[in-house]
Order: C-alpha cells, then structure tokens, then sequence
DNA sequence: ACCCGTTCCA
C-alpha cells in the first residue's frame, strides 16, 4: 500500500466536512465494522513521521471519513506526540468530541507542559455534557497536580464522588499524589485509608508523599505496613531516605533489600549511586558497578550519569573520565554531569575545553552546563572568560541566568579580590537575582582580602533577609565581626541564631575505611578507636610544627585565648578523619575524606605537610571542591 | 479505544 501524498495537506486540513455519515451500504450492526480501518492500520505503521500522519490524514478526507471517532481519536493522539497545534485544531474540528478524544488531548497537554490548557478543557468538557470516565479524571488530575491546582482538584474530588467514579483505584491513587505533592497529607493519608484494597502501588504512592515533605517516619510506617515490597517500592524507599539526607539508612536498605531477595533495577541504582556520591563512598560504589554487570542492568543515560557523578564525587575524576570516554551517545547531561565533575576537582580547563567539545558536537547547552562551566572558571580564577561565558547564555544560547549563574558570577570576583565591582554586580542585577547564599560568598571574600568596608555593606545587606536565613549566614556574620574585633556584634548574631531556633550546622568529616564510613565531628570522642586517633593526632601535631606549621590562631573566633583557639582548631573534624585513616590503612594508601564545610586555611596548611610527612596522598572533599594534596602541595594551589 | 508507583548533572 502506498502513501497518498497531498500537495498541501496541512492547508486542507482542517476544512473538515460536516457531512460525514457512513452509507447503510457501508455499515451493518457490527459496531467494529464503524471503523475506517486501512486508515487506522496505515497509521499505525507510520506513526513516527508528522508528514505521513498528515498525508493519511489528507487520504481519510477524500474518503470522507475523517470523522469516524476512530480515526479521529488515533490522529489526535499521534499530532498530540508531533505537533500539539495539529492535535488542538483538529479536536476542535471534530463534531461532538467524545470523553476518549478529550482525554487524548488533556493528555496530550500535560505532556507538553501546558497544564492550564488541560484544566480548561477538562472544564470545557462538562459544559459540553460529555460524562467523565475514570481516564479523563486521572488525566486532569495529572494536569493539577503538576500545575500544584489544589483548588480545582478539590472540585474535581467532589465531582468524583458524586458521580460515583469516587472507588475507581486510578483515581484514588492520584488524588493521593496531587494531595501529597501539595502538602496536604492529612488529605492524601484520608483517600489511602479508603481504598478498599490497598496495594503495593498506593503504598508507594503514600510513602513519596510522606518523603516529598521530609516525613521520614511516617514513609517508614507505610513501607513496613506491607507484607511484601517489590523492587518499585523498595526503590522508592531508598530514593526517599537519600533525598531526606538519610544515607547510610538508604545503603542498610538496600543491603536489605538484597538479603530478602528483591532484584534491584537500574532506578534502585541510581539511587544508591547518588547515596554513595554523597558520602563519598567510594570503594562501595566501586562495588556497585561491579554487581550492577551482574544483574543485568540496563545502561542508559540516567545510570552513566550516575555513574560518572559517583566517581567524580568520591574523588575518582580519572575513572570518571575513562566512563564518559566509553559513552557511545551523550547527551546535554552526560556532558553536564562530566563539565561539572571537572570543575568540582579544579581541572578549569579541561571542563572548559569540554564545553567547548560539546558545541563543536552541536549539542546545546542548557542551564546546568553554565552553573558548571561558571564554577570552573572560579576555580580557576578565569574572570574574563567567566564574564564571556555569561554574557553568552542569553545572547547566543537564549538561557536567562539564574540566581545561581550570577551567584557564580558574585563568587569570581570576590574570589580575586574585586569586591568593589561585585558589590556593584549585585546592585545592578534587581533583588530577585540576589539570595543569601550569594551575599554568603562575597562576605567571605571580604573577610579573606581584609576589606572591612565592602564587608560592612555586605554585612548590613545580608542581616536584612534574615527571614529566610540559615546558620550558615548568621556564622557567616558572627565570623566576620569577631575578625574585624569587633565581639559584640559577633556576639549578637549568635545569640540571634539561637533565639531563632536555628542550629549551627556541625562540622562533619567522614572517611571509608573497608567499606565502613567513620563520621566524625569536631572533638569527637565517639569512635572505640579513639585513644590511637588522638595519640595519632597528637604526633602529627608534633611533626608538622617542626616543618613550621603554626596555628593561624584568628580563625578560631571565639572571645577566647590564644592557646584555646589553638585546641578547638586541632580537634577540627577533618583533622580525626585523616588521622583514623592514617592508624587503619597501609602505608602509601590514598586517603579519602568528605567534609560538609568549607575547609578551613588553617586546617589546609596542616593537610600539606601531613601528606608529606606520611608520603600519602590526602584527598579532601569539602563543600565547594576537591583538594588533593600530596608531598606538600595542593591542588587547588592554595586558592579555593 | 485511553494505562498504576521508583531515576543523574547546579
């Protein structure tokens, strides 16, 4: 069979004739033979390619059956995939549309984003009298609950209960969703209640709300209120423990999840890679790659990403360039996951070259790809560049910077001590481009190039959002008067912080030793083996003052003597983790540590001369970056 | 005739 191919199909389109009837010839009782199937078979051979959908299109109008419900309802579904307008147009030629071919199209809105058209035509469709059946409210929910229209879902909810869909388990299981993704639980856990029989889909269901708004426990309660979890339901587990933070809850899990016996899939994967990433585990997800062969897991674009993060972020940039290298089809966030890894480590160029890779490639940048090329550059202290690349996303990619791109741009500057022209940067780009964050890292720079009065101005700025700021800023402010002397002050936002019932964010350092993470804090005397990591301490103490390390003791800030300031710098968390690692590993072994802050000026002379002394090398991941030291150097070459 | 829940890179 050939393709009628029309001339201009697109122009005749849609002067539909509005007298489409079959002829008693043509038709007999059976309701299967109301079908003009040789259009509905040629277009499903050819669904892929909008001009072949548009010629058979053309082809069923000269037949004059381009009003047979079928017919209409399959090209809609099909223009809805290609072309939404297509889809839109040709609905709204359709006499007397059906409650299937309004569910095609509100489908068809929601995959392309337009949540409100969607809405709209589910309300235009009760006017019209058309009966809703369960798809076309599952449908419309799908539009509210992405469009967060808690108001109408709730019409939608009463509607549903009059009409007597209210049992249907589609339904129920959305408007779980839609109540959970809008913060209303008491709302979602009612409908849950009420399904008659709760299955392991509405317990998953259930359970991602609750982790959707941090409510660990409850999610707990709804997983172990199942007799059997099924590796969708195990995964949802393991990913909602990892979005709440909770690591090393999400690794027992899935330990778990292998003792009982259920097959993880490459999503589970994905988000036991992205645990390992966090910690730093990095001789665990080494394991992982490995037993991921085993299970036959599909690689996809989504696992190498998560692949390629987990190396570079346990430290291990080589093997995650040796994976991105391997890669036979790469995608923006391939590229993305890769530019960024570069960056985190201080390799500026080579993430800059990558980008450059990736246009020669004709792929296009998006959002992402900046954030990570910007870092590289202040990595890298490429402020001209930096400013280049900048002016570029609107300009030549049509990306709009974000807080983050100019907050990026706010760090460059004060990163090489032009603090006069980033005050100015922030005044020039209006307060919805200016976050606390960002006022964060231009005080800091402040403080590092002993400007007191840009920091001043700073200062003042960033203690007037004091409604949505975190301990991070008030210790920000706190350090930064105790460094001008100036203790009252220090002391006022402290105390301020407290009032506030904001806790100070610990220093947390961790290391994998034998695949066990050791967490540490500052002055820790948690771990069995603290006798050795103190007397550990204590020598490497010793040895590095003899190769003229001297505790810079003004970054201690508290009101308190010299010889304290020194103490409370010694116990510093990342000091207790290298010092573990040093008494656990043979000699000459790597060691690797993660930090949740940034890593202090003193503690960085100290790691030098450790790595040198002890001929290791020291590998310290901390919230911006990556330092590697070794034989007393480090990577960052002492600027970060 | 429309199809259940879980995924990387800031």
């Amino acid at each position: 069979m050939s393709i009628l191919v029309l001339p201009s199909v697109t122009a005749n389109l849609y002067n539909l004739s509005n007298s489409y009837t079959y002829s008693k010839s043509k038709t007999n009782n059976d309701q299967n033979l109301r079908r003009d199937t040789e259009i509905i078979s040629l277009l499903q051979q050819n669904r892929k390619n909008l001009k072949h959908v548009e010629s058979i299109h053309g082809k069923a109008i000269k037949k004059g059956t381009e009003q047979d419900p079928f017919v209409v309802f399959d090209l809609v579904r099909l223009y809805c995939k290609l072309n939404i307008d297509h889809a839109t147009k040709l609905f709204h030629c359709t006499h007397n549309p059906n409650v299937y071919l309004y569910t095609s199209l509100i489908d068809g809105f929601v995959s392309f984003g337009s949540y409100s058209a969607a809405i709209a035509l589910y309300a235009q469709m009760g006017h019209k009298n058309v009966f809703p059946d369960s798809y076309v409210v599952t449908s419309v929910l799908k539009a509210c609950l992405l469009q967060r229209a808690l108001g109408f879902g709730r019409e939608v909810h009463a509607q549903v209960l009059k009409s007597g869909l209210g049992l249907d388990r589609s339904i129920a299981l959305k408007f779980i969703e839609l109540y959970g993704k809008c913060g209303e639980l008491e709302d979602a856990r009612k409908v849950f209640d009420k399904i008659p029989e709760r299955d392991v889909v509405a317990h998953t269901v259930m359970m991602a709300s609750y982790f959707d708004h941090g409510m660990v426990e409850e999610a707990i309660g709804v997983f172990d209120g199942l007799k059997t979890q099924d590796t969708v339901c195990w995964t949802a587990m393991i990913h909602g423990l990892v979005r709440n933070g909770e690591l090393n809850r999400a690794l027992e899990m899935f330990r778990e999840m292998q003792v009982k016996g259920v097959e993880p899939n490459e999503v589970t994967f994905v988000c036991v890679l992205s645990a390992c990433s966090q910690l730093g585990a990095l001789e665990l997800g080494r394991w992982i790659h490995i037993y991921m062969h085993k299970c036959n897991v599909k690689f996809n674009q989504i696992v190498a990403g998560a692949l390629i993060n987990m190396y570079s972020r346990c430290g291990d940039i080589d093997e995650a360039q040796l994976l991105f290298d391997d890669m036979k089809v790469k995608d923006v966030s391939s590229y993305n996951s890769m530019i960024c890894g570069l960056a985190l480590h201080g390799m500026s160029i080579e993430a800059i070259e990558l980008f450059r890779e990736m246009l020669k490639q004709g792929i296009r940048p998006n959002s992402i790809t900046f954030v990570g090329v910007l870092n590289a550059c202040s990595h890298g202290g490429l402020v001209e560049l930096a400013f280049e690349i900048f002016q570029s996303m609107e300009t030549l990619y049509g990306i709009k910077p974000d807080i983050e791109h100019h907050g990026c741009m706010v760090d460059i500057l004060g990163r090489v001590g032009r603090l006069e022209e980033a005050y100015n940067f922030i005044d020039r780009i209006g307060a919805q481009n200016v976050d606390d964050k960002m006022l964060c890292s231009l005080l800091s720079a402040c403080k590092i190039h002993g400007n007191s009065e840009v920091g001043e101005r700073v200062a003042k700025r960033l203690s007037e959002c004091s409604s949505r700021m975190d301990s991070g800023s008030y210790m920000m402010l706190s350090n930064f008067y105790a460094s001008l002397g100036r203790w009252n002050f220090a002391a006022e936002f402290r105390e301020k912080m407290e009032k506030g019932g904001i806790l100070k964010e610990p220093g947390c350092s961790s290391i994998e030793v034998n695949n066990v993470i050791h967490e540490f804090l500052a002055g820790d005397l948690r771990h069995h083996e603290r006798r050795s990591i103190y007397r550990k301490l204590e020598e490497l103490n010793y040895l590095t003052k003899l190769e003229g390390y001297s505790p810079a003791t003004e970054v201690a800030l508290h009101d308190i003597d010299d010889k304290q300031k020194e103490l409370a710098l010694a116990v510093h968390s990342e000091r207790l983790a290298i010092s573990y690692g040093l008494i656990s590993t043979e000699p000459h072994t790597t060691l690797r540590v993660v930090k949740n802050l940034r890593i202090c000026d003193d503690c960085h002379a100290m790691i030098k001369l450790v790595a040198k002394i002890t001929s290791r090398k020291i590998v310290v991941r901390d919230r911006n970056r990556f330092h590697h030291f070794e034989n007393g150097h480090c990577s960052c070459k002492d600027y970060w």
